[in-house]
DNA sequence: AGCTCTTATGAATCATTGA
DNA sequence: GTCAATGATTCATAAGAGC
């Protein structure tokens, strides 16, 4: 089946209007954050957050299926010495809405900026805040199930570091037995806290996503031919990480030089699509063993 | 200076009221969180919390420094298949208090328990929220720097095999101070995420606190022989460090049970406290490196 | 292939300065 | 005064080169 990915050149308030309801069975985006200067990116002062998010959100309500997800990546900055409350006060007026929290997720950035201040430690997590319109809900945990990753590979690096002096005298017995013990154990459920690095690869973009992050929740959401939405899309990094997973997809972009820059980053893939094997072959599996 | 570790029996709302105003440095409690059944400790209502910790929170801050800190640990129950709002809508209801919500650590519990659920996966995090009554607070953050990862370590190293080609000529000279340059840059800030295990030990109370978690934020806000505060005191985990750490302390429980569960715990230390180099000289500092 | 070393860089804050 | 711009700051990590 081919894989549609589209892009609409607009203010999400409006161009949100032109999908179906109950169409979308993912969304996961992360919206300009507030912003005490207005020049940047979206620039909406924290005090003004909720009042522009709720028409959004409501919107997103909509066109989310029933059984669908919505995960929304956001921290709330220090404003005179002080964390705001906007995200909270999101929260609980998005319930109003309709919306369950259900659950919230931690972003561990493991290599967050660098810095020193005389009241505060640096800041080195963000929240990924899901959201439902039911109890019930699409969710394949197996799909997300992580190998021990470091931890199995560490247990072999040691074994194979200590063993090797005895296997001089033992001659190898029941070392290649217990690899297998190890490998069949090979995968555990993750938790929710994740733990990634924030990417370096999007200079052209202020939010610059890692793509562990979109990849982990398309997989744990949905499933192949399913539709994932962006509605701020920004560089893209949910888009393309959708596409090559071979899930339909929808982006919404206010700047005109993100939407461009995207609309190139997708056309190879396009082609690529028309050899759907090939392509999901080279979908890197080696990312998963980054979270833990 | 005699260290004095005080206990109170009774409901905190009213023992609270024993204790001066602005005299305790540092508040850190783990009160029993809202919780659907009622028999269990505390039991109280997701839906009446805000209510009933509000004239707690109100005499906290009476008692506190200006100077002073409040760290409550705190995490919300999913109610319903919903995480509940309690917490929010404590923060909120706090900061009209007069409260300033300064930052929000977390705390990732590396052991979670283990489970599985159909729509959700284990919760291994909870939140540390940081209040204080001032922009400008007491903070000694040098008390709470970690040992830098691999980076000093491999600089060591470096220094060490080029340096030494060097030294045959030049007779080691700055050599020894380069390297006390390089130990002082020993240790590096931590950030506002904290990695500690959950605590075993304590079987007789619910909620188990790891022995690291009141010791790091006793180094971080207190100094010796500032007065500690937990209103929920529990099996008495940060009576106990604080002592340990030379720093006075009170503490109330309302259950008898494990008020005089603490007071035996106390009763040993007392007597060391008459040996304070003793007694401070056991002091783990290699708990240090379990913070990153 | 595995190990070591090098290098680039990430949604940051705060105090200070100047308009 | 208020607001905006600027400089300084105790990093951790992955990817890539080199051996």
């Amino acid at each position: 089946m081919k894989i549609k990915t589209d892009l609409y050149l607009g203010d999400s308030k409006n161009e949100l209007k032109k999908i179906e309801d109950n169409s979308i069975d993912l969304i996961i985006t992360s919206p300009p954050y507030a912003d005490q200067r207005k020049k940047t990116y979206g620039g909406i002062l924290p005090d003004k957050y909720v009042e522009w998010f709720l028409p959004i959100s409501k919107e997103l309500f909509r066109v989310l299926k029933p059984t669908g997800t919505f995960i929304l990546n956001i921290k709330e900055k220090v404003v005179n010495g002080e964390r705001s409350t906007y995200v909270m006060e999101l929260i609980l007026a998005m319930r109003k809405q309709g919306w369950l929290w259900t659950e919230e997720f931690i972003w561990h950035k493991k290599n967050s900026y660098p810095g020193k201040w005389s009241n505060r430690f640096r800041d080195s997590w963000e929240r990924l805040l899901q959201f439902n319109k039911q109890h019930k809900f699409n969710m394949y945990q197996e799909e997300v199930m992580v190998p021990m990753g470091n931890w199995a590979k560490s247990r072999l690096r040691n074994l194979s570091e200590t063993d090797k002096i005895r296997d001089n005298s033992k001659v190898g017995s029941g070392f290649g037995k217990n690899i297998s013990n190890w490998l069949t154990r090979d995968k555990a459920y993750p938790t929710n806290v994740l733990h990634l690095a924030t990417e370096c690869s999007n200079k052209n973009h202020s939010a610059a996503f890692p793509e562990e992050l979109p990849e982990w929740f398309i997989k744990l959401f949905t499933k192949e031919n399913d539709k994932v939405l962006d509605p701020f899309m920004g560089s893209g990094t949910t888009l393309i990480v959708a596409n090559r997973m071979r899930r339909n997809s929808i982006g919404i972009e206010i700047v005109r030089e993100y939407y461009e820059l995207v609309e190139e980053k997708l056309k190879p893939l396009d082609v690529y699509l028309l050899e759907p094997e090939v392509k999901y072959g080279n979908f890197k599996p080696a990312r998963r063993s980054k979270i833990r």
